[in-house]
DNA sequence: ATTGCTTCCTGAGCGC
DNA sequence: TGCGCTCAGGAAGCAA
């Protein structure tokens, strides 16, 4: 499931490969995942001039004004392909370039969307989007502000994409391990001292996993499919045992699973 | 305003 | 072998 490091890895990647090419055409293989295609079966984008990742979205802007963004929700993948490859199995559309080369998006469960906009749109879904944890705007003040009153579970808060934008089950799992902070506590109960903690954990382990090019659970993958290597270094994220040897607790948190420890994370 | 439940979708894994 | 069930979960939409 693809969260901001896997989106990093991939935005990176795709900076390399396909910036400055020059798009022939757009398809769309299954019925809804290209959302706004506006009549533009054959519209021209143009070359791609930028690459830009917002939380978990990644952003092309082309030089005829258009905005193609990308969700790959659990299971999506952006994978480069030259003209010679063979198609991945579950492409949902295909964007190809004017050298032949093309880039497929491929999901499996299909939750994964693709949207067009024009280059000076307002898109509600990304305006909404909170603060980008790996940036100044996300300190120890910011985060403190946003928790006050806040009755949810810190869990809950931290995954909440208009409060902070990119973390996923996975990193808010290991942050708050690495933070020593139980994912029950309600985010009016957090100390100053642990606020602390939990900001700068949060861009230590999402450091970390971008340097190895993200974390493969099972779906994640590079544009040249390709899995990551930070699941090498998971701590607690689908864990039995923990490091000071207690068994690690799994609950249900919003529908989703939760790992940590009991011991270390108070 | 805030919180929580449901929906979308398909494959994997399990018990029988 | 195969059936039915549960689970994985990001984010929108709606209900309480």
């Amino acid at each position: 499931m693809p969260e901001l490091p896997e989106v990093q890895t991939i935005v990176s990647e795709l900076k390399k490969k396909v910036l400055k090419k020059k798009i022939i055409s757009l398809f769309e293989h299954r019925m809804g995942t290209v959302q706004n295609f506006m009549g533009k079966k054959n519209c021209e984008f143009g070359a791609i001039n930028s690459i830009k990742r917002r939380g978990k979205y990644i952003i092309f802007e082309t030089s005829e004004n258009l905005q193609i963004i990308f969700h790959l929700r659990m299971t999506g993948k952006l994978i480069f392909e030259n003209e010679s490859e063979k198609s991945s199995k579950y492409s949902r559309a295909e964007i190809i370039f004017s050298d032949n080369s093309k880039l497929i998006f491929d999901d499996v469960r299909a939750f994964g969307k693709i949207q067009i906009y024009q280059q000076n749109a307002k898109i509600e879904s990304i305006e909404k989007l909170g603060v980008e944890p790996l940036t100044d705007d996300f300190n120890e003040k910011y985060l403190k502000n946003i928790l006050k009153n806040k009755k949810a579970p810190i869990k809950n808060l931290l995954l909440n994409q208009h409060l902070v934008a990119g973390l996923g089950n996975i990193y808010v799992a290991e942050l708050l391990y690495r933070a020593k902070i139980s994912p029950k506590k309600e985010g009016r109960e957090l100390t100053s001292k642990e606020i602390a903690k939990i900001v700068k954990q949060t861009k230590l382990v999402l450091q970390e996993a971008i340097k190895h090019n993200g974390t493969t659970i099972s779906d994640y993958r590079s544009i040249y499919n390709k899995t990551g290597e930070f699941q090498n270094f998971l701590k607690v994220y689908q864990k039995k045992v923990c490091e000071c040897g207690n068994e690690i607790s799994r609950i249900k948190q919003a529908g989703r699973s939760t790992y940590y420890c009991s011991k270390c994370q108070k």
